[in-house]
DNA sequence: AGGCAAATACTG
DNA sequence: CAGTAT
DNA sequence: GCCT
């Protein structure tokens, strides 16, 4: 109760607080403030973390045992073979409980009196609920322990008990702590207490913060013995709350008693807690053994790889390949990165040497393109043309793709595979004329000659239409010698992959209007690449009901999205039904439906059966009650699939059952507001109201600072007729020392490393509660105090008698200017599609900007084994360029 | 058959 | 971590 | 879902 108390008059005091001077007080005081709440949020996430952990292999287990039986309405009878099901049908009786008896059904009288200043805090945890609480036990964990409260309230106590109290660490039999853990006795006392005394930092900061943000003093002795504590914890005190799930703590100590201890046999909840250690010790060992690799270097770890594989059998694709890696790392040890790469080389039969010796070598594998001066100096050579011919240079995807091709590739057998880098035969005398990318891109690190570089950006992005002239002439390339003999060879990369990748640009534009043509061109193409698409996009379509039909059908599988290959389902409709809406004629025949580029077969079916019948057996078949439950309650914002399945399952049908809190369900925080809110929420406004707020936001900001880059994103910037929702974009140039992280008016710093004045971000929040136009919090990040990046996500409105609306404000770094207003403003498949072309032409696009030579595991594309270095981001423009896509304005990028 | 965009942050 | 969101 |  303490924490709670505490953490929302903090908040409250930043955000009442009058908006006055910015005293040296003042802001003292917030510096405190700010750091404190960061402190207090690091540890609450720490302990629902093992809150969470526990709470997570209980109803693992528990699902175990009753997934079989799961219906809707869990007949208790039917599975109360063992004791703990009794938790799942528990809700079911408890339904009549009065827990929250008098909550408003009426979603309006709420808070609407004092629009509750900090609606995270004060709402979810209602009064009432700490109110009923009578403070029993210090509680770390709130929740939990008013969930209790309110449970015991309820008729039938023990079912409920059975559900959620083991998870609360409190009620967990005092010996068992005691026994078992006293780690967590002390890191909890830690936890809590330093937090009372708090505000005199530095001193209280020492072990408990650690993980926080503030640089902490670089202490050697403080960190380590916190982080030891950390990793140890797990294993020691993570498994016996599963234990105590059951029977008591001490159990988990002597494995062959918790058997017996437990009346039951060995249920699969004991098999699945087993099978869990052994788990839990398989990760162990390889994260050991991934510390150890760690510590290799190139060359030891290149050693170790026989025996590391000892055990199994290597593909035979690389046989006979005698592989060099060139990496870029500059530490002797190894990264998790090489690592893999020289893994997956090694598995696929290649031989791999840390030396170069022209006589075994048979392959230079480089991590990524343009690496010349590591080439060079692993080969111990001046220029990379004294790298014997017969000797080929790839870039890793080059090993990849053999791999996934099961063969060697070569450059002249498999021109359809772009992205490697063969060595050209070319001497040295012809060399390519340097990309307009590159050249801008030394120029801005110089002189940030920013028209000149656009001007001839947009210049050299209309000459240079189709096949690029590759022996250009050598014009400049005054480039530093440093990297220029690779520089080819990625170059020409890079002219087969725009070969590949850019049709014709001449032709695109045309072809929207051109009505069904050719498929086959369009294939190649990019959909960012289409220029004036969004004129076709029109409100209404001839296709309308053709349309209506599939996104039924289509809601239906995302409500449904039980995997992941329904997400892609999804996206594959959307385009779809985008493609059908894009065509300007009355669709006749599935043949013609079929040659627009993203429908295909099935869809064309279904269209065929809409034309023809009118209708569409598969929506019947599919529709049923749960899909439009589920849509239903996927309209609380933070509610989503997994949530909303949950609730279903729980017999749940309505909003007023969620209201009722019906079987016992626990809303978050944002899910309360959600609901509140719930039809202000799901409605669009008009694009003036959403200009209005942007307005009053904006002019607060600049109060604050008047050097302020403000923007407004998404279907606003686009000039939609409606917007979902308000997204502003707040960035500042650095150039004069401050910055939007620093505050404005404050020094940036002093003495200290860090900024020594509340954010921007967390003034302006502050102004807009004031001024009534943020009503409600959804969440705050951590670097609304400081940080130059953050994120804020809540609920505002124009004036009071206007919808509440939802408000996105976020502040970037300046540089990143261009990524993120290109990343904001969308649209979704726009987006896609450029990011896709970006991918496809050996970069990677991000709301940060544009990256090069980023390089992914091949097992696992999400794991980036070099996150490339920043290529442009500054301007919109810029990226486009760089991309090769014709500029749209905002609003020319409509494609959905 | 395998890719399809991608990364990050907050909450509980 | 899992879920949700952007 | 669609596409290669």
């Amino acid at each position: 109760m303490s924490r709670e108390s505490r953490e929302a008059r903090i908040y409250q005091r930043f955000l009442v607080e009058e908006r006055e001077r910015y005293s040296d007080e003042a802001r003292a005081q917030d510096e405190d403030d700010m750091r404190e709440w960061i402190e207090k949020a690091e540890k609450r996430k720490a302990i629902m973390y093992e809150e969470h952990d526990k709470r997570r292999k209980k109803r693992k287990t528990e699902a175990i045992n009753e997934s079989p039986a799961a219906t809707f309405l869990p007949e208790a009878s039917s599975s109360s073979l063992t004791q703990p099901p009794a938790s799942l049908s528990a809700p079911v009786h408890v339904e009549p409980a009065p827990p929250g008896g008098k909550r408003p059904s009426s979603p309006d009288s709420a808070a609407q009196t004092s629009h509750s200043r900090y609606a995270v805090n004060s709402s979810a945890r209602s009064p009432r609920l700490i109110k009923r609480m009578p403070m029993r036990m210090t509680a770390p964990d709130d929740d939990a322990t008013a969930s209790d409260t309110r449970a015991l309230d309820a008729v039938s106590a023990t079912a409920t008990i059975a559900s959620s109290p083991p998870s609360a660490p409190d009620l967990t039999p005092p010996t068992a702590v005691q026994l078992a853990t006293p780690p967590l006795d002390k890191e909890k006392g830690a936890d809590t207490e330093p937090a009372v005394v708090a505000p005199t930092v530095a001193s209280a900061s020492a072990s408990n913060v650690a993980t926080s943000t503030p640089p902490d003093a670089p202490s050697t002795s403080a960190p380590s013995p916190t982080k030891k504590k950390k990793r140890e914890l797990p294993p020691t005190f993570l498994s016996p709350p599963k234990a105590s799930s059951s029977k008591s703590a001490t159990v988990a100590a002597r494995p062959t008693k918790s058997a017996k201890g437990a009346p039951k046999p060995p249920t699969k909840r004991e098999i699945q807690r087993a099978e869990k250690t052994k788990k839990e010790a398989r990760e162990a060992a390889k994260k050991a053994q991934e510390e150890r690799e760690s510590r290799m270097t190139h060359q030891e770890y290149i050693a170790y790889l026989p025996q590391k594989y000892a055990t199994r059998n290597r593909k035979s694709v690389l046989q006979g390949c005698v592989f060099l890696y060139i990496h870029q790392e500059n530490k002797m040890r190894t990264s998790v990165q090489s690592r893999r790469c020289y893994d997956l080389m090694w598995e696929h039969g290649a031989e791999i040497v840390a030396e170069f010796d022209p006589e075994r070598v048979t392959h230079i594998i480089s991590c990524k393109p343009k690496l010349v001066n590591q080439t060079c100096q692993a080969c111990n050579v001046k220029t990379i043309h004294d790298i014997p011919e017969r000797i080929k240079t790839f870039i890793w995807t080059w090993v990849t793709g053999c791999i996934s091709a099961n063969r060697i590739l070569t450059a002249a057998s498999d021109d359809n595979y772009k992205s490697f880098i063969d060595r050209p035969p070319i001497p040295e005398s012809k060399k390519f004329n340097p990309r307009r990318h590159e050249e801008r891109m030394r120029r801005n690190e110089h002189d940030s000659a920013e028209e000149s570089s656009e001007d001839e950006a947009v210049a050299d992005s209309k000459q240079k239409t189709g096949p690029i002239p590759v022996a250009g002439p050598s014009t400049v390339v005054a480039a530093p010698e440093k990297d220029d003999p690779l520089a080819e060879f990625y170059e020409q990369a890079r002219y087969e992959a725009e070969d590949a990748v850019s049709g014709d640009e001449d032709d695109a534009e045309p072809d929207v209007d051109a009505g069904p043509s050719s498929k086959a061109k369009a294939l190649k193409g990019f959909q960012c690449d289409i220029v004036g698409a969004h004129l076709s996009i029109g409100s209404e379509c001839v296709n309308e009901d053709i349309v209506r039909k599939l996104e039924e059908l289509m809601k239906i599988h995302d409500a449904r999205r039980e995997n992941e290959s329904d997400k892609f389902r999804v996206i594959g409709y959307r385009k779809a039904i985008a493609a059908l809406r894009r065509h300007p004629t009355r669709i006749q025949t599935a043949e013609e439906a079929g040659k627009l580029q993203g429908v295909g077969n099935k869809t064309s079916e279904k269209i065929m059966e809409i034309i023809s019948t009118g209708g569409l057996e598969r929506l019947k078949t599919e529709r049923n009650d749960g899909v439009d439950v589920m849509e239903l309650f996927r309209g609380i914002y933070s509610v989503g699939s997994t949530v909303a399945r949950q609730w279903y399952t729980l017999g749940l049908r309505t909003l007023d059952d969620v209201r009722e809190r019906k079987a016992g369900i626990r809303l978050s925080a944002a899910q309360e507001i959600g609901l509140r809110y719930y039809d202000d929420l799901n409605q669009r406004m008009p694009r003036a109201e959403a200009g209005e707020i942007y307005g009053m936001i904006k002019q607060r900001a600049l109060d604050l600072d008047p050097k302020l880059d403000i923007e407004i994103m998404g279907s606003y910037r686009r000039r939609k007729e409606t917007c979902g929702d308000i997204d502003i974009l707040i960035t500042r140039d650095p150039c004069d020392g401050k910055t939007h992280a620093g505050a404005s008016r404050c020094l940036l710093h002093t003495t200290s490393s860090y900024h020594t004045c509340l954010g921007l971000l967390m003034k302006l929040l502050r102004v807009l509660h004031q001024d009534g136009i943020l009503t409600e919090d959804l969440s705050v990040s951590h670097g609304a105090g400081t940080a130059l990046e953050a994120k804020y996500m809540g609920i505002g409105r124009r004036d009071a008698t206007s919808k509440r609306r939802r408000i996105d404000i976020l502040t970037i770094p300046h540089e990143q200017w261009g990524g993120a207003l290109l990343y904001f403003t969308g649209d979704d498949i726009f987006n896609r599609s450029i990011r896709l072309k970006a991918s496809k032409m050996g970069y990677s696009l991000n709301q940060r900007g544009l990256y090069k030579g980023v390089i992914r595991d091949p097992r696992d594309r999400t794991v980036k084994l070099d996150s490339g270095e920043l290529f442009a981001s500054r301007t919109e423009r810029e990226i486009f360029d760089a991309l090769g896509v014709p500029w749209q304005e905002p609003w020319e990028r409509v494609r959905g």
